[in-house]
DNA sequence: CACGGATATGTTACCTTATCACATTTCTGC
DNA sequence: GCAGAAATGTGATAAGGTAACATATCCGTG
């Protein structure tokens, strides 16, 4: 039904059920790693946006959250939102205003997202090139960047191919 | 008191008056050129992006709207903006949720932001580079691009000095 | 084990940002 | 001058996000 573990994303298709769990499983030695707690509202969290495997609104968490029987008030999730974001294990889509599991946890990487408008279909693309462009535009400047924001909006393969006929 | 009009940005000391003055003719040619109307109400929301020369919230440009006489109610701000940003004569700052004057209207370029996390301060810096792999990196993945947001946070030149003290 | 600080969660209240809907005015081409 | 389109004014409200404080849980140390 699905590629081995491909780029792990992208507009292919693929076993969510498995690439969910695997990317669970990496989460958790991630955390174990740093030595931070994925407690249960933060693990819950983190399942939420893998299950569903696209971005979600804060609120849209909080209600998940909130009907497994934790607190129902928007802090709850911002704070698991924020943990798995400040960790790496998962991003923050600005244009959005939403936020999505991280697909490659642990790895070194600048997210790129890729937004359909049409079907609302985000990508996270590994996009190395993009990262030192970055850094090199930056650095000539003499700014020293932290944190990037990298985010396309667009038409993903299928969505183009219809708009074409 | 002034480089004549370099990188015409930056975190580089320049004539605000001056360059204000110069992007908002050029932002009026370019509206010429494109047959659209710069009608005060969004001619001032330019004006003012200019006269701060900084990122500002859109509630911050209403105030100041309403002030010269125009509605008080947000759609007044978010129109006028929404129309500066969709004729490449101003930028949506995401991660700040605010708006900044395009610094070079009317020439083809992707927006890259380079945010300081300490001093606030905001660069508009030109990176073709960055457009070009974002482009390629999407276009392997049969990803058609239209917009792109690349926006940096981390320390400008010279709050970084100063915390390396 | 117990106790004390640090960390995490629950909850109330509130602020900021953004959009919808609809009436009214202004512009533009004919 | 008139009809349709574009732009603006205005009220109401949705959506996104945070501050502050009380309570509970974890965890190292004596």
């Amino acid at each position: 039904m699905a590629s081995p573990t491909p780029p792990a994303n992208a507009f292919t298709q693929h076993d969510h059920a498995h690439c969910a769990d695997t990317t669970l499983h990496k989460a958790e030695a991630v955390a174990a790693e740093k030595g931070v707690r994925l407690t249960p509202v933060r693990k819950r969290a983190l399942e939420i946006l893998l299950e569903e495997h696209r971005a979600m609104g804060a609120y849209e968490v909080l209600d998940r959250l909130a009907a497994d029987g934790f607190g129902n008030q928007p802090p709850v999730a911002y704070r698991a939102l924020e943990f798995l974001v400040d960790n790496g294990l998962a991003h923050r889509v600005r244009r959005l205003n939403a936020f999505a599991a991280c697909m490659r946890p642990g790895e070194e990487h600048a997210p790129v997202f890729l937004i359909c408008r049409e079907c609302g279909e985000v990508a996270e693309a590994g996009a190395d090139e993009v990262r030192q462009a970055l850094l090199g535009a930056a650095d000539r400047l003499g700014f020293h960047v932290e944190r990037a924001t990298v985010e396309a909006l667009g038409l993903c393969p299928k969505c183009y191919q219809e708009a074409a006929q």
